[in-house]
DNA sequence: GCAAATTGGTATGGAGTCTTACCAGTTTAA
DNA sequence: TTAAACTGGTAAGACTCCATACCAATTTGC
């Protein structure tokens, strides 16, 4: 007989919230791993329920697939990261702008580099993989870009930088950004250090803005 | 009885070469156009074959599998746009900074955005592919920022630039010249004249070599 | 203790794919 | 004309994977 307060027992110590949650962050783990290393393409739901000690009946009440964990995945760092930046730029002082450049670049780049395998996921491993993800991952972008062009235009009402259209700009900055974060999480090439990678974004987001193109 | 000459034989007034290679050229036809609107990993070999109108049999004396024939796709356009920029960069003025980058950038952008459908291939179909096709993809990158490096450096030896490091910043660059050119062809996008978008990366370039980073 | 809830594991059906092999028909060269 | 070469289509076997269903075992609350 069903119990009012079913959703409410305990199982192994643990609610039934608890254990799901509990779940989904193994699940996450795993993917995180699984993902970065062997890729999103070649691994699949039993190898990923395998890693995270669980069976596939519970990774289908987490996840309606294997897209929705990447896509979850996708976010996690992603949101962090651009919010990081975000709330960077906000506690900058308004009137400096280089300061404020390197701080927003420093903390998106902090935030996006401290676990490689999340680059590597946001950056590579989820691009290409439908035209759902595909347009999600657009929009993340354009995001991105909007942070960069809005504060261009801040940055131009206050006679700080010409007034013109940002648009081009912010597509190319975050171009860069994302080419500099990839390369500082790809394995091959020397490990440069956060403030070299930070120094050389920030030059260019000053010098992109700052100057008007012919 | 097998004859020597079963090579040359013609077969609807084709010789062997030239049946296999309108085969490929049907193949590849098919393939950038599939891989394009469908995208790599949701297109069958059976349905590449049902495009172009040849059997599997034919795809498989052409292609070892479909990923080879990405990456055929891939340096089909990559080396071309690279080469192109390479070429464009050897003809110009070898004291006008300025008009070399525009130069070079322009040949890249317009090879490289002349046909969208290879443009979409190289820079999002064929990300996170394999491990194979990863690294052959990083490698072509590294040839694109290698390039930029070399110019860097020479205009550095003739007191055009400060003399540093331009590793990160060709890298920077590589980014910010992708991000523009996948942007230029992303439907959803107001279409930008190739030679607005030429300007913005020139007008980046510059700014990035000529500055040395505080 | 016992019924209900929950678990992990296993099984299963179905779909999709790759790759090779075969076949009947067409075209060629001699 | 005829044998050999070549063709497109189809089939088949072997995989892999997804997604669901089932089951025996464990844990819980009462």
């Amino acid at each position: 007989m069903k119990v009012n307060n079913a959703e409410n027992r305990r199982y192994r110590s643990r609610t039934t919230a608890e254990r799901r949650t509990e779940r989904r962050d193994k699940l996450i783990e795993a993917a995180t791993e699984a993902f970065a290393s062997d890729g999103y393409s070649n691994t699949s739901i039993e190898q990923l329920c395998s890693m995270a000690g669980i069976s596939a009946r519970n990774f289908y009440e987490e996840f309606g697939s294997k897209e929705e964990l990447l896509h979850t995945l996708y976010d996690d760092i992603n949101v962090r990261a651009i919010e990081a930046a975000a709330s960077a730029l906000a506690k900058a002082d308004p009137l400096d702008f280089k300061t404020r450049a390197r701080a927003g670049v420093t903390a998106y780049l902090k935030t996006m580099t401290a676990d490689r395998r999340m680059a590597r996921i946001a950056h590579i491993e989820s691009v290409g993989v439908s035209a759902a993800m595909e347009a999600h991952r657009q929009a993340a972008l354009n995001v991105f870009a909007s942070l960069i062009k809005q504060e261009a235009n801040r940055l131009a009402k206050i006679k700080l930088a010409p007034k013109r259209d940002f648009s081009l700009t912010a597509i190319a900055l975050v171009g860069a950004i994302r080419g500099l974060a990839v390369a500082s999480v790809t394995p091959g090439d020397k490990p440069q250090s956060l403030e070299k990678i930070a120094a050389e974004a920030t030059h260019l987001i000053v010098a992109a803005i700052l100057q008007s193109p012919a």
